[in-house]
RNA sequence: GCCCCGGUAGCUCAGUUGGAUAGAGCAACAGCCUUCUAAGCUGUGGGUCACAGGUUCGAAUCCUGUCCGGGGUACCA
């Protein structure tokens, strides 16, 4: 928020007290709106600045701000300014110039960075649930977030593409897939391999049952421990050194069975609107990871266990002691994300660097950074992690075995089948020609909206019975906004474009709703500052959705096309576009689309 | 055991980094479609901010302890 009135105030409190202009730096509130005015200076925040108390500080503030001619009404309660702008300044500093609005947004040269983030990272074994939307629609918002306020984003996905998970689904294929393709039975690719990852693990569990049958001291092991005395796990395990050795028959059937994931997670991206600048695969980057610890088991940074395992030892700050190469001189899941990182860095050559992963990883990370800058990689005092909660169901978390795992695809469909149900319900007999792209439009906007309104570190509950609703806080809802702007532009254009040329008046919006609307709009920036400082897109969500009710209630109360003369009907038109431009912009930060007609 | 994160209205969540009388949506109840799209608007009810101490002009927010929940503590990912 940019207001002259501020300024000065900012400028007039340094002098007075002696105190570097530049250091100054006084941001006005909304006023709360049972008070009745516009903005608010809290003094008590100002006391960091002046040592004066705060009720004195109001007062004085109180007193400068009542000389200001932009300044209408000036009240003081407690060490709370409230101030009432005449309406020349109010729109004048905050919605006349549209330009301003959007750049505002922009951090100054010297803060841009080359930012260089992971996300999305899926394992090819099985199609992405609801747990991975998540984490794919917060890292495509954060990218355009950074991306949008003015830094150089580079978006990166790592493919989880080989381990014995992988195996699990081949070796299941090899006995149950009766060579079959996904297009034989018309499934996408990804579903089609998880079905077999199901069956390992159906066959799996019954191989355990009858073991345990047999030898009744085994029910005290977990059935991780009995992985390998099952025949199917032993397979399994047999399958994964085959492929690290390299056989013939076994890359084959792995670079087959993993096209057909890659190819549905091809689909499931398109559809949310994600593309990567670059990605990288597990598969490829894992030896990069082993050769560079061997290197520095050279340098005497990490070493040897008495069984053979390569360690590093970091209880010198407060962590434990971590394997990076099994005791066989296989790799473990962090030596693949040493080598990645590596590889990402010579690629990218990034400032920073942040990964977006689930916050039951954030000791992993720590480790990994850790051990990053003993290695002194560049940029290693600036490596993130941005942890996000789990979705769980009403019922708990989501479990494969009981088949409450919320599929991505599924999930997809069906919001886009119940916002096509909704829409036809209410245009009657006259079905709009793009009722596919509405209906996609509002199910993939409630699906995302609902997703990045609620702060990233939450845990969260997905609930299904109040997802299908698009009322209240929802994406649609900031939609529907947006589509009766269009409508009213629509008909403005169509019943009055003779109009167009007319003189705007900002002071002609009197009404206490028209305020509001450009006093939230104002905030937009700032807004996007803040939210791409906290990393965390669900401040511009909810944001959008304040700027949304406050524009309806503008809507209910102030008719634009029957406003009573040209030049408010003409500037009340000015307001909608400025709002639309905002909901526009900021829904597209989020991932989300408009559609000019609900 | 140890470490991390959380506990705010019946439910799902906010709470601008310590500031005004703790807010929204859903659900419940009561209103508003001859006026720009009712996916909307207006109103009512609903709170010991888990509990107990402490810090100070002031605490949902910071500190300590207790209880409850989740996650981590792998030569799994």
């Amino acid at each position: 928020m940019n207001f002259k009135c501020i300024t000065n105030l900012e400028s007039y409190l340094a002098s007075e007290h002696n105190v570097d202009r530049d250091l100054v730096e006084i941001v006005p509130e909304l006023c709360p709106r049972d008070q009745g005015m516009d903005l608010t200076v809290n003094c008590y925040r100002l006391t960091k600045f002046f040592n004066l108390n705060p009720v004195e500080l109001a007062k004085k503030v109180t007193n400068y701000l009542v000389l200001d001619t932009d300044i209408e009404a000036v009240e003081c309660v407690k060490a709370f300014v409230n101030m009432t702008l005449t309406a020349d300044s109010l729109y004048r500093d905050t919605i006349a110039k549209e330009r301003t609005i959007l750049d505002n947004g922009i951090i100054p040269p010297e803060e841009q960075k080359k930012i260089l983030i992971e996300y999305s990272a899926p394992n090819t074994n099985k199609p992405q649930h609801l747990g991975h939307i998540r984490n794919n629609v917060l890292g495509n918002a954060l990218c355009s977030l950074f991306s949008r306020i003015g830094h150089n984003v580079a978006a990166v996905n790592l493919i989880n593409d080989r381990g014995v998970h992988i195996c699990k689904s081949m070796i299941a294929y090899q006995r149950f897939g009766e060579n079959q393709s996904p297009l034989d039975v018309n499934k996408k690719g990804d579903h089609f391999v998880g079905e077999f990852y199901i069956k390992f693990e159906s066959e799996f569990r019954k191989q355990l049952e009858s073991i345990r049958n047999e030898d009744s001291t085994l029910n005290e092991k977990s059935n991780q421990e009995l992985f390998l005395y099952t025949e199917i796990g032993r397979a399994a395990q047999e399958l994964l050194v085959a492929w690290e050795q390299g056989d013939e028959a076994v890359m084959s059937l792995w670079k087959l069975m993993n096209g057909w994931v890659l190819n549905g997670f091809d689909q499931t991206y398109q559809r949310m609107g994600i593309t990567f600048d670059q990605i990288y695969y597990e598969s490829d980057t894992y030896n990069l990871g082993k050769k560079i610890v061997l290197e520095e088991l050279e340098n005497k940074l990490f070493n040897l266990t008495e069984d053979g395992a390569v360690e590093i030892d970091l209880t010198d700050i407060g962590l434990d002691r971590k394997v990076v190469l099994r005791k066989d001189g296989t790799t473990v899941y962090i030596t693949q994300d040493i080598g990645t990182t590596f590889q990402k860095y010579a690629d990218h050559n990034p400032d920073q660097m942040l990964w977006i992963v689930g916050d039951e990883q954030i000791y992993h990370f720590k480790v990994l950074f850790a051990i990053l800058r003993k290695m002194q990689l560049a940029c290693s005092n600036e490596l993130t992690h941005i942890p996000y909660g789990m979705v769980n169901l009403p019922g708990g978390r989501m479990k494969s075995r009981e088949g409450t795992v919320v599929d991505a695809d599924n999930l997809f469909d069906e919001m886009a089948e119940l916002a096509r149900a909704a829409t036809l319900d209410r245009c009657g007999s006259s079905i709009p020609e793009n009722i596919d792209e509405r209906a996609e439009t509002i199910g993939m906007g409630a699906v995302k909206f609902m997703l990045l309104k609620v702060n990233a570190k939450t845990t969260m509950t997905f609930d299904p019975e109040a997802s299908i609703k698009f009322e209240g806080d929802t994406g649609p809802y900031v939609q529907y906004a947006y589509a009766r702007i269009a409508s009213i532009l629509r008909k403005f254009e169509n019943q009055h474009g003779d109009e167009a040329n007319a003189a705007i008046d900002w002071k002609k919006l009197s009404s206490k709703e028209e305020k509001f609307v450009a006093l939230q709009c104002a905030r937009y920036g700032d807004i996007l500052k803040k939210s791409a400082y906290d990393c965390d897109p669900a401040y511009l969500t909810n944001y959008l959705l304040e700027l949304t009710k406050d524009f309806n209630r503008f809507y209910k109360n102030n008719s634009v096309l029957s406003a009573k003369n040209t030049c408010l009907k003409i500037t009340r038109l000015e307001l909608c576009k400025r709002v639309q431009l905002i909901l526009k912009d900021g829904l597209s930060v989020l991932g989300i689309e408009t559609l000019k007609a609900m």
